[in-house]
DNA sequence: TCCTGTCTTAGACTTATTCTAAATTACATG
DNA sequence: CATGTAATTTAGAATAAGTCTAAGACAGGA
């Protein structure tokens, strides 16, 4: 954890471990405010704008994106590499779905674009089991 | 226009025919503040309250979707047949992409998901022309 | 030790959106 | 028409996400 803050240029401060233990390596898509309460439950005295300010850190050293998904707040997503999102209508939840999972086809129709990246966004209902 | 708003049981009121006149049958997607800006043009006494209720209207009633495509703030389209949109990440403007001009593949290999509904968001620089 | 640059902090600020309570308008009925 | 009731609109307060500011804490080098 402290050497991969080091490897992407980052100086390791206990605040900036303490907000990579809890979004890195996880599969979860966290806004930055259900961040700073799981920070605050091990470090109550890291500040808001720390936690912002860590999280915009670690998208610009690309060790996070930030995504869009949410109505009203942005989420950040530890798997970096190109992949696809399910959104769970009814929780919420925002799921991974691997970029090999699906094939969009068709963007050499596109010409008046010049697609840099995609993502494929599905909402329903995950099934139970 | 009129007819429009009561065809979706919607009573016509001069506020929301005005609203209805700056979204509907445009291919803009304007966020609810970009909408009051161009409604207080003609009608400068219709109220912040009023644009958001009736753009939240129109949602439920079926004449928009709202889209979560923006860092901040939601916008409202009115094209509400299923399609895809292009982000120009210079501009931030949102150009729709027509449904038959990608194919998505691979759904079916989705066996833990019930996918209702998707789309395709592409990000990159739109072509000059 | 002192200097300087980096980090962190609390709280103010901004912006998008919703809520509230009161006023207006529309509608139906006698 | 008169009047009661429901729907609509309004200004402004409230809420929530996110950024900014100014001051203090901390770290490394001379
Ligand atoms: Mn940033
Ligand atoms: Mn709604
Ligand atoms: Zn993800
Ligand atoms: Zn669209």
């Amino acid at each position: 954890m402290l050497a991969t803050l080091r490897q992407h240029g980052i100086q390791p401060t206990p605040q900036r471990l303490a907000v990579a233990k809890v979004v890195l390596g996880r599969d979860r898509h966290p806004s930055a405010e259900e961040v700073w309460a799981k920070v605050r439950r091990r470090c109550p005295t890291v500040s808001r704008a720390t936690v912002y300010n860590t999280l915009n850190l670690f998208v610009d050293k690309g060790l996070l994106t930030m995504q869009v998904l949410r109505e009203g707040t942005a989420v950040f997503d530890a798997e970096v590499r190109p992949h696809h999102h399910f959104i769970d209508e009814r929780t919420g939840r925002i799921y991974d779905v691997p970029w090999d999972a699906l094939q969009v086809q068709g963007q050499e129709s596109l010409n008046h674009y010049d697609v840099r990246e995609l993502q494929v966004v599905l909402r329903g209902r995950r099934r139970k089991e």
